[in-house]
RNA sequence: GGCGCCAUAGCCAAGCGGUAAGGCAGAGGUCUGCAAAACCUUUACGCCCCGGUUCAAAUCCGGGUGGCGCCUCCA
């Protein structure tokens, strides 16, 4: 298996601190919104990612934080008249909302900022006694050139850095390069008792904190945003291993931007919608088909056409699997067919192809398309005459069902038994008019279980029934 | 100014030197008593342009054109 790596601009074969574990973090939100499809990406992809190393047999522990507190947060907090970890708990609680939605599970670990303010400090102090960084006025910078290796990670140089003079320039720093570690409390602000004060800490270093206390001081791999390379991971690198001596993190994976009209999305330009506001209309689902068909690293461009596109491409996914269970639970047992081997082959090499594609640099547009070769098969087989046997479409089953599982394409189930008894009693009624050719009576049945969202679908196996969900 | 990315059919998208995957939409057809939002088939003589390397290039190299991103909070 293998991936880019920022860190080393090209792809590597990846090969883990321990064998058969991975260690990766992915820098997780800012709590303070509802979160838009672009930040959806890096949830999704990086979900995929887990979930791929475990179907490869990796145990995988995986931690994403949640930034708790920060100035974005605060201000939302004074806005509502609350404190930061009201509105903090409120996000996070909304967050797993839409994250459930889309698919991506929970990490083995979300820790709060807040909650690790005493690994905070100790890296802070850490620094500060190591010569890294030194207190200014109650905040604490990082002398950033004392670093050599730094812009490693963004292929920055610091004299290019210094060239473009769009960083902070602040009376407090000895350098307009050095970044905040830990920030003096303002009037009225949370705030948490250091040595230099009260205070809290800096973006940054939080990220640093959350690794080596739930994963250690080196880890497998860390993941974010393009746009997180510089100055966020650049810092985090720079903190951990002045703190450590070691190397931090072997992997850095990046994902690109969804744009809209081929501009970024983000909150701060405006150009943004909700995840929630797009799952009311069309459903969770084809918002993380639109995210894993094209690569992680492309940008792509969000429009309500591509998730209609989306939607009725999984559709076909969904349509498979439902014929294909209907087969299965209705056709009759019989010896195997003869020749089927030819048919196995076909359906197994759908799998070779997806772990061919996902095993280069995470391929999920192809791994996708051979979701697709599989449904495709399956319908031919299903549709063809003689029937395939039993058997084989058990098989292609089992395939069908874990792919389309390693790639969260699988429906809420609803279970309204009631209703699928009414449907299924209106089903024998009409076979039964059907057989006395009675067809107005059949067709009646028929218009009334559409009325009701279900459409009812004869196929040569029996009738077939699909409950439109309209979400 | 510095660093970097992208350009494939009406739309989305894979492809990483061997003769254009997959999805949506469109067109034709199949199953059916009739239907179906189901299924099947089909849809790029060409991969932004101009040169070059090679037996062979969408794929590599050089030069253009167009678009985007980071360097400031940002996934």
């Amino acid at each position: 298996m293998q991936f880019y790596n920022t860190l080393s601009g090209k792809k590597d074969e990846f090969i883990p601190i321990e064998e058969g574990k991975v260690r990766m973090y992915a820098c997780g939100p800012t709590v303070y919104n509802f979160f838009h499809v672009g930040n959806a990406r890096c949830f999704v992809v990086f979900d995929m990612l887990r979930r791929y190393l475990e179907y490869r047999g990796y145990e995988v522990k995986f931690v994403q934080n949640f930034t708790d507190i920060d100035d974005k947060v605060i201000k939302k907090a004074n806005e509502e008249g609350l404190t930061y970890s009201e509105i903090a708990k409120r996000y996070i609680d909304e967050y797993f909302v839409d994250a459930k939605g889309l698919g991506v599970r929970p990490a083995t670990v979300h820790p709060l900022a807040t909650d690790n303010i005493d690994m905070i400090l100790h890296i802070v102090k850490t620094l500060v006694e190591k010569g890294y960084a030194y207190p200014s006025n109650g905040d604490v910078y990082f002398r950033t050139r004392k670093y050599k290796d730094y812009g490693k990670l963004s292929g920055m140089l610091i004299e290019d850095l210094e060239s473009g003079a769009r960083i902070d320039v602040s009376e407090q720093k000895e350098d307009p390069l050095d970044f905040a570690l830990w920030k003096a409390a303002k009037p009225g602000e949370p705030a948490w008792e250091s040595p230099w004060g009260m205070g809290r800490p800096g973006w940054h270093i939080e990220c640093s904190a959350m690794v080596m206390r739930y994963l250690g001081e080196t880890i497998d791999i860390h993941c974010g945003g393009q746009d997180l390379i510089f100055p966020h991971h650049e810092n985090e690198i720079a903190q951990s291993q002045c703190c450590t001596g070691m190397q931090f993190c072997h992997y850095w994976l990046h994902n690109g931007y969804i744009n809209i009209d081929n501009h970024k999305m983000s909150k701060s330009a405006g150009n943004f919608f909700t995840v929630r506001e797009i799952a009311e209309k069309y459903g969770y689902l084809p918002i993380r088909h639109f995210i894993l068909s094209s690569h992680y690293r492309s940008p792509i461009n969000f429009s309500k056409d591509i998730i209609e596109q989306s939607k009725a491409a999984l559709e076909r996914i969904f349509n498979c699997v439902d014929t294909l269970n209907f087969f299965v639970n209705n056709a009759p047992e019989e010896r195997v067919r003869e020749n089927e081997g030819e048919l196995i082959a076909k359906f197994d090499s759908a799998k070779s192809k997806m772990i061919e594609a996902m095993d280069d640099d995470f391929n999920t547009g192809e791994g996708i398309a051979a979701i697709y070769d599989l449904v495709k098969d399956i319908n031919t087989a299903v549709n063809s005459n003689p029937a395939p046997s039993k058997g084989a479409m058990i098989h292609a089953k089992a395939l069908l069902d874990e792919m389309t599982e390693l790639f969260g394409f699988v429906r809420d189930k609803d279970d309204n038994d009631d209703f699928i008894r009414e449907i299924e009693e209106a089903i024998e009624k009409r076979k039964k008019a059907k057989k006395a050719k009675n067809y107005a009576e059949a067709d009646r049945i028929r218009s009334e279980l559409l009325e009701r969202g279900v459409v009812l679908l004869d196929t040569p196996t029996g009738t077939q029934y699909r409950i439109n969900a309209q979400k």
